[in-house]
DNA sequence: CGCGCAGTTGACGTGCTTCAACCGCCGTGG
DNA sequence: CCACGGCGGTTGAAGCACGTCAACTGCGCG
């Protein structure tokens, strides 16, 4: 059993959870709010919306309303080239919140698709904005999470100055901070998306990810088998990171 | 004259002027704000530090205790690599934030250096969060400036699946729209960065940058000399760019 | 005037992409 | 129940874009 799909079974069960008990509390908008203020925010926020495999939770050019809170499953984000192909801007696990790009503009300049079957908290944004300004604790935590999504996005960013095997180690080790954050190991992972999605996303070919993989994996760095990761040496892939990892 | 040294012209004859007397104005925090909470902004905002080239703004690992607002002059932010050598994240123009990145932690995770002779205004954070939920318009400024700095930040995470003649197309564009849209030239600009740091920025060798300008050159595409490029065929920049530029 | 750094240009090496074939898992239908 | 097709993933061979190394240029500054 994975992390994500662990994940899934929890939240599957217990969709009906307010803020104050859902597991992913210190992770979400919520964080750090007391009672009251918290109930005022459970208020405004649409429950137990799934999103299927596939699935669009929206596409580039709606009109924004809401942002969304991942519960459980995960999501892609991309924009879609001239020919047609995905270029893939990141991942959403749960607890992280998707669609924050989209408020300068109030259109969203990407789409989001459900790699899973997922489930989301939406939350309009109008009265997220309304809320915010009287709760200042809500206010504070909504700029740290954009803060941390612009910390993320440029450590991302030092993507483009890294060889393959680094960026490889780095996207793993994101991904093994994120599950570690969420209660889940950070040695066994299953990914949810595809070397095509992965290779998108790093900037790199297909094949050299998958070649990537199959030398950490010769090296006994970790051991892979299609979507099922076991990392072995845990230092290693840091290093490889180039000891800068993004944790979110 | 560029447009660089033409804002610092500007600027510097201008450095006591009030928010709503500065020709940001419409690109920066105070966007929106009405005669009494512009003042009370302008009431916290420490104006007037000049910050000379070469000169720390702040430097990774300093506690977060004020963004800045560029007022005239530009900016490099970066991390350093364990070798020692500058990973550029980004550049700063007049109008824009610098230090949004920080919030979540309360410590900046990267430097930030100026690139000539520049000015900022200081704003205190906790007192900004303070005003924020008091002006309800602050806060949504607040808000879709850092939605901004997201958006391209992840614009700026498509550059590692492109050439090397798209990732200079797609900096020289970002450049031109944002020197647009602060009222200079689009089609004359004058880089305050280096080779060296277009490339750690670009994800590239300098001899490439080098080489990638001049074939510009030669196909007529702009003329450059040195640090001061001119655009003879819009089009075909953008068209480069993969037709998706950030205009920030 | 001359040193030094920023930038350019050339020659060469290589890490990644591209093209192509192949494998194995999984769902479907006979 | 097995045969079959298709997709996701892996592996190999060859080409190329970019990096590296090195030499050279020219502008700026002391």
């Amino acid at each position: 059993m994975s992390g994500l799909e662990s994940v899934n079974q929890i939240d599957i069960s217990s969709l009906k959870v307010a803020c104050k008990d859902c597991n992913l509390y210190q992770l979400c908008l919520p964080l750090g709010l007391e009672n009251d203020d918290l109930e005022r925010l459970d208020s405004i926020i649409k429950r137990r919306r799934p999103v299927k495999r596939h699935a669009y939770l929206y596409q580039a050019g709606d009109a924004m309303r809401s942002i969304y809170a991942v519960r459980s499953g995960s999501f892609k984000s991309f924009t879609l080239t001239d020919d047609g192909t995905e270029q893939i801007t990141g991942f959403s696990l749960p607890g992280e919140l998707i669609g924050l790009d989209a408020i300068s503009t109030g259109q969203h300049i990407s789409t989001s698709k459900a790699l899973e079957m997922s489930h989301v908290c939406e939350i309009p944004f109008e009265k997220l904005e309304e809320l915010s300004s009287v709760i200042p604790g809500l206010q504070r935590q909504l700029l740290r999470i954009m803060s941390k999504e612009i910390a993320h996005d440029q450590s991302a960013i030092l993507l483009s100055k890294k060889s393959a095997e680094e960026r490889l180690a780095c996207f793993i080790m994101s991904l093994a901070n994120r599950f570690e954050a969420r209660g889940f190991s950070s040695r066994e992972i299953h990914l949810t998306m595809s070397r095509v999605e992965i290779a998108s996303y790093l900037g790199l070919a297909v094949e050299t990810v998958s070649r990537v993989f199959s030398r950490f994996q010769q090296d006994g760095i970790m051991s892979v088998n299609r979507r099922a990761i076991e990392i072995k040496d845990m230092d290693e892939v840091h290093n490889l990171a180039g000891a800068k990892p993004s944790s979110r």
